[in-house]
DNA sequence: CTTACTTGATAATACGTATTATCAAGTAAG
DNA sequence: CTTACTTGATAATACGTATTATCAAGTAAG
């Protein structure tokens, strides 16, 4: 019942115990009994029993060695998942790649080993490990633009998770459709009266950031709201509220939450009325409840259902199905409780 | 720079690109410049070049068939992460588990393809890719003990995180000190005056749950203090707080929370104060905020601190490190506010 | 010119499984 | 008695890597 020796029971020792050869334990255990090889059930039954006293189990190395894919899937996120921070950031994603690669028979493998460099992984390093899987999906807020044409050139099947800029149709992403969604708050607040608006933000040039922006400026030039545009970056939130209101601004939409809520917390302590006197829209994921009793007006990034899809589509790419490789997601608008209608809306209209 | 053909990268190629054997390029990946082998420098540079340049990586099915070692630590979920409920649980762990990868330079291997079935996984089944890492972190509120024993007699290595009632000195695990958290809690109750207490709980047969009412029944022997013990299965909170109340308990200790705060919901609703009249003590880890103000006395389950030492523990073991195998890590005491004097207690003592 | 040793590299092989090609024995048809 | 076919099984081989045994060429010593 038990083996033996301490070495791993193979098919060879199967075969053995059977009386017979040990390509005639593997046909029976992939049920092979084709035109190819013809295994009369006395014979089969007799392995087949022996395979049950023993408790054999074919060796999973061997098995994929043979078979050209190890149904391995990598995740690799240029950030350590691990502050609890990030955590918050990244979990939603892991849990619909998790929730996908069992659905389609995948182990993952998180390409943990890379070691951190100021906050950032690199893939190419001394011991790349990216070919341990079949192909990879790859996270973080900020890729190296660099490293991603280079897996592309190296015909590396990888899904990125988010929009990436890219000259080749072959970029696979999964992104949110963040334009869709910020042009759609802007059209909210027009509607609620608001005549010039502002964008803040720090200063970044990553995809997700641009196209915010993009979907926000659309948006107010397609119904002429002029728009300030400011910079967070080192500035004091009081010195940007000053500027907004010098400038007539009824609603700021802040790329970052927490700029937002740092802001709010200024106009909240000069009396200043939310959103009756200044409306608040964030353009981050509120999925953290703020301190303060405002709930923010905003939107939610479907980050599990990213994941899922993201997942799918490598999946698609390695079974060699034609599939669309550039996904954008659309994000659920949150009314929230900070973009209102102007105090002055009522009286000019 | 890139590969010309779809297949797959192998040494052969890397060989053939630098000028030399596969055996060499071998030897150059595995560092053997020992008596058996000699490779200058010349040679040993160009074929580190040319892997650089093709981001030539060694299958890992290939090597775990030759060798023992993948530098790949698997983590094994009885039940699957991704529903939320259970993404509470396991997230700390995870967290915890993938920091001491990264810092000893391991990659992980979710065993996400194993099916599900009925709410849980199993490891032996068609086919057990448990062997495609060196050894396994095992996770889940109630692990198959079967399957722990067999992983125990085919020498596989693992470390199940959660104690682990077992015959055997090599089966290795870390856990929490259930015991000694729950005793120090009766402690702190009977210093508080309670003479009669309460053990609720669940009809379980896991390990974590005899845990805590060992330490629990040990300590309120030793104090000679009275207790009695309810089954929470099938019936009703306010069934279970009226035998409380008619026993002359003080307070209840509940194994699992969401117990606790069912009985302490209806214990308000019936006038009774908290915890006055009824002192509740929960068993389980209070991460979540409960709905109610009152915030709940417990004790804080190391989960992170337990993946970290788990994974650390699991690489000593593959490198033949003689460490302690058999870990329990306090539980940290929180206070919270339903544990109090009870009101009897001033006039009785 | 031998001999002994060193250097640098490769041939051969094993790990355990899957699969194709092949073969021996039996059988049916003529 | 041939020929053609069927049945049941195995020999041979490949997957990609690691390692041992071996070898060719060079070099130092006498």
């Amino acid at each position: 019942m038990s083996p033996k020796g301490s070495s791993r029971l193979t098919q060879r020792d199967i075969a053995r115990l059977a009386g017979v050869s040990q390509p005639t334990v593997s046909l029976v255990l992939n049920r092979r009994g084709d035109a190819t090889a013809r295994i009369p059930d006395e014979t089969r039954d007799r392995v087949l029993q022996v395979i049950r006293d023993t408790g054999y189990v074919a060796d999973p190395a061997a098995r994929q060695l043979v078979r050209r894919r190890n149904r391995l899937l990598g995740v690799f996120t240029y950030e350590p998942v691990f502050p609890s921070s990030q955590a918050d950031f990244y979990t939603p994603f892991l849990l619909g790649i998790e929730e996908t690669a069992e659905s389609l028979g995948y182990d993952l493998l998180l390409f943990t080993s890379a070691p951190v460099d100021r906050g950032r992984r690199k893939i190419f390093q001394d011991n790349n490990r990216l070919r341990l899987a079949d192909g990879c999906l790859i996270l973080g807020r900020s890729p190296d633009a660099d490293e991603l044409d280079r897996l592309l050139a190296e015909d590396y099947p990888f899904v990125a998770i988010g929009r990436r800029d890219t000259r080749s149709d072959a970029m696979a992403y999964v992104g949110a459709d963040y334009a869709a969604v910020t042009a759609a708050l802007v059209g909210r607040a027009v509607e609620l009266g608001h005549r010039r608006l502002a964008y803040v933000s720090p200063f970044t040039n990553v995809e997700s950031s641009r196209d915010r922006f993009s979907g926000f400026a659309a948006a107010a030039e397609r119904q002429k709201i002029p728009f300030n545009r400011e910079e967070m970056s080192g500035r004091d939130p009081g010195e940007i509220l000053d500027a907004l209101v010098a400038a007539g601004v009824t609603a700021g939409f802040f790329e970052e939450m927490a700029d937002a809520v740092a802001a709010m917390k200024i106009a909240v302590s000069r009396g200043l009325s939310i959103p009756g006197d200044m409306s608040f829209v964030a353009l981050g994921d509120p999925t953290r409840p703020i301190e303060s009793d405002l709930n923010l007006t905003g939107f939610r990034i479907p980050r599990e259902e990213m994941g899922r899809r993201a997942m799918a589509l490598l999946a698609g790419i390695l079974d060699g199905d034609t599939v669309e490789r550039q996904l954008l997601l659309p994000c659920e608008l949150d009314n929230g409780a900070t973009l209102g209608r102007p105090k002055e809306a009522g009286e000019g209209l």
